[in-house]
DNA sequence: ATACCAACCAACCGGTTGGTCTGTTAATAT
DNA sequence: ATATTAACAGACCAACCGGTTGGTTGGTAT
């Protein structure tokens, strides 16, 4: 019943897990806006509510903060693609499987898709390694190309396709303020309905623009 | 045959006209490598062969400098739009012209999908007005609404089909340091080879991503 | 109680950067 | 020729920002 009762669990001050998870929020919504180069240690401190002092103690130096936000991401979303069904019979709900639990996985966190394109334009993908990009991009590729293999889909080549269907689910979470003019006044892109809408669209804009036309009956 | 015989030439020393496009070129390079805030003046300067000065001299701040840019940019891509036939009677056919007259001139720079990344994310498209955004995606949205009325296209929102389109027409620029790894060592991104398989897969994929299943040959 | 250390803060430093100020030189008109 | 002005250069500044330093405080083991 006190407070402090169990073992493990510290009373909220001076808790250096919980505040280095504060800061990894903070700097995830900072880099997200700016990038590595743009993002203010101040602003981040800021955010979180200690001294800019405890980024450095706890991270050594911004790109230290900076690396540890991209595992964090990676790491997330790796886990959530271990959880899908992507070996299904059908290619077809495999690659609806993947694109749909991607969606989901970036509505829950809308800031990932501009810390990437960050990484890519900014860094030139220093800090994205080889290794992270394979681990996401490798299962949907597998798909497209047992797909195109087999016949189900159209003979595209798999990565160029698996990299225009990435764009095409991330895109609209990196122009969100460049684009929200094109809908009436007082729309908000992130609503509950216009992500779904979004989700709806992508997953049936993905598939469709690798499903093989369909067969003359019989 | 004298240098300065004709009367409009000037003879390379003093041209103002000259040097504002030297220092829109440059600028164009570094505020894709780093947005409005990320841009180093300087480094601007040191390519175009002028001094900082300079750019405060023609463009008044780094902001003007940067909406001239933006404008250019606008400018150019709305002339080869007017030039483009998209108002064929098949809306297939317009929506092909359309996206790969898109992707030809984004071959042509491929800076621009960076820029205008940063615009939105960084400035939340505040200097990416929405008129110059309506005018870019307008001919777009029209061709998805016709095709979709008419049942040539299958029944897609035009809005979100538009912004995923571009998405998928424009990702692999903005991601080619992130998703270079994909692809065997060595090889260039930006190859012409490459350059035009991505155009193709983007065009069939565009199309085939809003295209009605095909009539049961009736 | 007290010694100890991880967790924290406030003040400060040095390099960077957008922008300015003072001048200088090349073209042009008269 | 010479006055005028547009097109340039270079030295400089104030603000900003990543990172450091020295010191303080709260939990904890003995």
């Amino acid at each position: 019943m006190s407070p402090s009762s169990t073992k493990k669990s510290t009373p909220a001050t001076r808790d250096a897990e919980a505040t280095r998870g504060r800061i990894l929020d903070a700097a995830e919504e900072e880099f997200a806006r700016g990038g590595l180069l743009g993002a203010r240690t101040e602003a981040i401190a800021a955010k979180t509510g200690v001294t800019k002092s405890m980024i450095f103690y706890h991270f050594g130096d911004k790109e230290g903060l900076y690396q540890a936000v991209l595992q964090r991401a990676v790491s997330m979303r790796v886990a959530t693609i271990q959880k899908t069904d992507l070996h299904n019979a059908s290619v077809e709900l495999s690659l609806r499987n993947f694109v749909d639990s991607f969606l989901r996985d970036l509505s829950g966190n809308p800031n990932l898709p501009a810390i990437f394109f960050y990484e890519g334009i900014q860094n030139k993908g220093k800090f994205y390694s080889q290794i992270a990009i394979t681990s996401l991009y490798a299962p949907l590729v597998d798909i497209l190309k047992r797909g195109s293999e087999s016949g189900q889909f159209r003979d595209v080549d798999p990565l160029h396709s698996a990299v225009n269907i990435i764009g095409m689910c991330v895109f609209y979470y990196c122009s969100i303020d460049n684009v929200k003019h094109l809908w009436p006044p007082g729309t908000n892109p992130l609503s509950t309905e216009m992500i779904e809408m979004h989700r709806r669209m992508a997953v049936e804009q993905t598939v469709a623009s690798v499903l093989a036309p369909c067969k003359t009956t019989e």
